[in-house]
DNA sequence: AAGTTCGTACAGAAAAAACTGTACAGACGT
DNA sequence: ACGTCTGTACAGTTTTTTCTGTACGAACTT
């Protein structure tokens, strides 16, 4: 067998091991908030020699140009992705962010934080209409209803206090003294 | 005025609360993988003074009864509600699960579980698919290649060794005793 | 056994999201 | 200044998800 035929032959046995892993990531990547062709385009970028442009991953994933545009830039919004910089080079260059304890952290803030400022903002306000109501009205029954409910409210509002410093420890990065990075032991080929 | 217009009023009052607080945890429930307008049902039940019935959500939320009782079952799934039983009651009866901790964890460790758990595995294959290509391969070209791919491969993996040990503090509860659960203290309808 | 009541499977309708092609603004090269 | 290249806004199309109405099986009542 030639040479130049085995080596296309082992080229698209490496695209198929990558393959693999891209299916797996554009599986789960909802997590992330992300759809899975965009999750294929980040796995793309993950294995990918050099940083790709835009016209590279469009042809890549046979998808249009401005998908590709929309997709790179939800990736970058989660840190999941960073452009770089090339001498001469006009395009814009993405790859993937190494640090993946980092991408976690911070989808995981982000999306939780944001949640938690509201639904807290959103229980004391509601706990300031309840207690006016309270004020205001003659009604036993309303009285013991609105009771009821800024109790509950109370118990919402511990949790979310909670969620916010565990959310905290991830911003802070204090999760990393209590559970520490891992480090990759190099890799041997070793069967 | 009659102290029975008067009730009604302070009715409304009370329904626009609550009202408040339902529509926030609808536009934040998404985080539980949960559609917007079941986050609504989950505010319904979480305000409700009885344990509400499939009837009673339907009328409640003008949505049909088939759509309550697959959004019942999704928020059963996710341990935000439960069945609760009555003496003398056909129908089945809800309430929201009180735990908002477990029902937080609960979400947390299924989502996250289940996605480590299968990118190891696809790392795994991947990487024995590599190994392989690499002990058959003649080229130069492709042991390089295999050699990046395999380091990064190493490092996700350290990633999600890290992930792991991240979920099970959820698991194992050992989150309580880094971050205590608040307790909710009494209510005075003070100003 | 016959008649109700209840929950849900399923198919189709309505709504939302993802994706594409066109068009255009800004940056660059000449 | 003019033409070219690059990224993205936007409108329209396709795909996916959510929601509804019908229909039916299981459990209960009489």
């Amino acid at each position: 067998m030639g040479n130049q035929e085995e080596l296309s032959l082992d080229l698209e046995k490496l695209e198929k091991a990558r393959n693999r892993f891209i299916s797996e990531i554009a599986k789960n990547i909802h997590l992330y908030n992300i759809t899975s062709s965009i999750g294929r385009l980040y796995g793309t970028v993950f294995f990918s020699e050099e940083p790709m442009n835009l016209d590279d991953m469009s042809e890549a994933l046979g998808m249009s140009k401005t998908s590709m545009s929309t997709g790179i830039r939800a990736l970058s919004n989660a840190d999941m992705v960073e452009r770089v910089w090339e001498k001469g080079v006009r395009k814009d260059l993405y790859k993937t962010e190494k640090d993946w304890y980092k991408s976690f952290s911070n989808v995981f803030i982000n999306r939780w934080r944001n949640a938690t400022e509201l639904n807290m903002g959103a229980i004391k306000e509601t706990k300031e209409m309840m207690t006016e109501l309270y004020k205001e009205t003659e009604a036993e029954e309303i009285k013991r209803k609105v009771d009821r409910d800024l109790d509950k409210l109370t118990e919402a509002e511990a949790y979310y206090e909670w969620l916010n410093e565990v959310i905290a420890l991830f911003e802070t990065g204090e999760i990393f003294e209590i559970v520490p990075k891992k480090s990759a032991q190099n890799n041997k080929h070793s069967s």
